[in-house]
DNA sequence: GACTTCTGTTGCGTATTTTGAACTATAGGA
DNA sequence: TCCTATAGTTCAAAATACGCAACAGAAGTC
């Protein structure tokens, strides 16, 4: 059960999640929970030095310590450093940006990233999640998935605005039969991705992504530049199979 | 108080810097909890999604659900977000590894890096620590606070290994006065680091450094180098003042 | 400026929650 | 095969966290 730790990781995510510092009172209004509890609770958290005191005022806002204890984690990660030499090459040879990512129930969540060391905002950062059918890693990831589980999908997720179950359906099949997977204005208007599944005993555990601009990336673009993307994932297939 | 929170985050912490996964004995001699105190605490994180089993004989491992909450902390950061494109800028124009550090207790940890995407197995890592005497932005940020203060931290600190109190006086107060902080073999061996602070408020609130191989930079590219150094550093102050 | 209504924090008594020992079950090693 | 590890569960005892109320301060309103 553990109630008190519920709360105190809900509190702490929540906080993680807002804009500015908040205070006791507004985020027991949004937690259900009572002003002193909350209190109580940040206070531990700033104890703890999860948390701190931002206003005089006494609102809080998280610091950067689950950071650092998150990027302690994600260095061990086997999948992120079994693929980040890969990426880096595949960037190399095709001046795309790169991205890495799992799927994670309905979403993609994207573990990596490589990209031009230029001022360009991309849309995807690494710990941000995107609805999976939206963004081509998610369907390269969902193309190998049984239909049926994939229906169920599409069926529960409310965010299919625009999108036709069969259209997906044909969409993913096709990605199938080819082997890659392409959305045009998917994470973002004027961009064109290309994603490739990683296998890991014949599942389907990650995605490597490869993204341009719509005006840069025509046809024979894509085509030139697709093996290098079959060939990364491939190798990064290969190279976890050798690890475990 | 809060008990159960305080163990709870203990135990997702250590979870975070071990290797492989733990059972919940191991976990308990390390915390000073009872393995039943454990398994529930475990159990619980694993509910929340902190934690899964990673083997069927029960030991656990860190999910990367920690490391999703804070980078969408480390996302808001205003200084990693003004310092960036300075960051990119500067390892543009030198070619360098580029990192952004703080000053937390006694140690430095690094906020962001910007390096070469080729396969250069830089030693310092965003989410890093490392002892702030050792390397230059440590000694960047430690050379403008108060000597007392600095004595303190030195003789507290047991890694001061090879390190005499004076030697480090003497390079602090140079530092100080041209205004750069430079290590030989510190970090890392055959490494060179410059570091320059960044202030808000007068205070050494940051520092940028670079570094590469000692080879690479002799005295001269060094002294052709720096004024890029100083002036990335300089409009990050800028920038943080008008931030607030 | 006085008033009202928020805010965060803190005692305190109650009762919910967590706790540790004992117990079961299982797995690996000698 | 036994022995000793392990993990997980049950349960009564007790420590703990809880909410209410009270207080102090801030912020907005009339």
């Amino acid at each position: 059960m553990d109630k008190t730790l519920r709360k105190g990781l809900q509190l702490l995510e929540t906080l993680a999640a807002s804009n500015g510092p908040r205070g006791a009172a507004e985020l027991g209004r949004e937690l259900d929970l009572t002003r002193s509890n909350v209190s109580r609770l940040l206070g531990t958290l700033a104890e703890l030095g999860f948390v701190r005191r931002a206003d005089e005022a006494g609102r809080y806002a998280a610091t950067l310590k689950a950071w650092e204890i998150g990027m302690r984690i994600m260095s061990r990660d086997p999948l992120r450093r079994t693929a980040q030499p890969f990426l880096r090459a595949l960037h190399a040879e095709t001046g795309l940006n790169v991205f890495l990512a799992v799927l994670d129930g309905d979403d993609v969540l994207y573990l990596d990233k490589v990209e031009a060391n230029t001022i360009s905002h991309v849309s995807a950062q690494p710990g941000m999640r995107l609805p999976a059918f939206l963004i081509s890693s998610g369907r390269a990831m969902l193309a190998w998935h049984k239909p049926e589980m994939v229906g169920a999908r599409v069926a529960s997720h409310p965010r299919t605005a625009g999108l036709d179950r069969d259209d997906l359906s044909a969409d993913l099949t096709l990605t199938r039969e080819r082997g890659w997977a392409m959305t045009v204005d998917g994470s973002r208007e004027g961009v064109i991705s290309l994603a490739v599944p990683v296998f890991l005993a014949d599942l389907p555990v990650a995605a490597v992504a490869m993204s341009g601009p719509k005006a840069e990336l025509d046809q024979k673009r894509r085509e030139a530049l697709l093996p290098a993307l079959l060939n990364a994932a491939a190798r990064i297939s290969e190279a976890l199979a050798h690890i475990g």
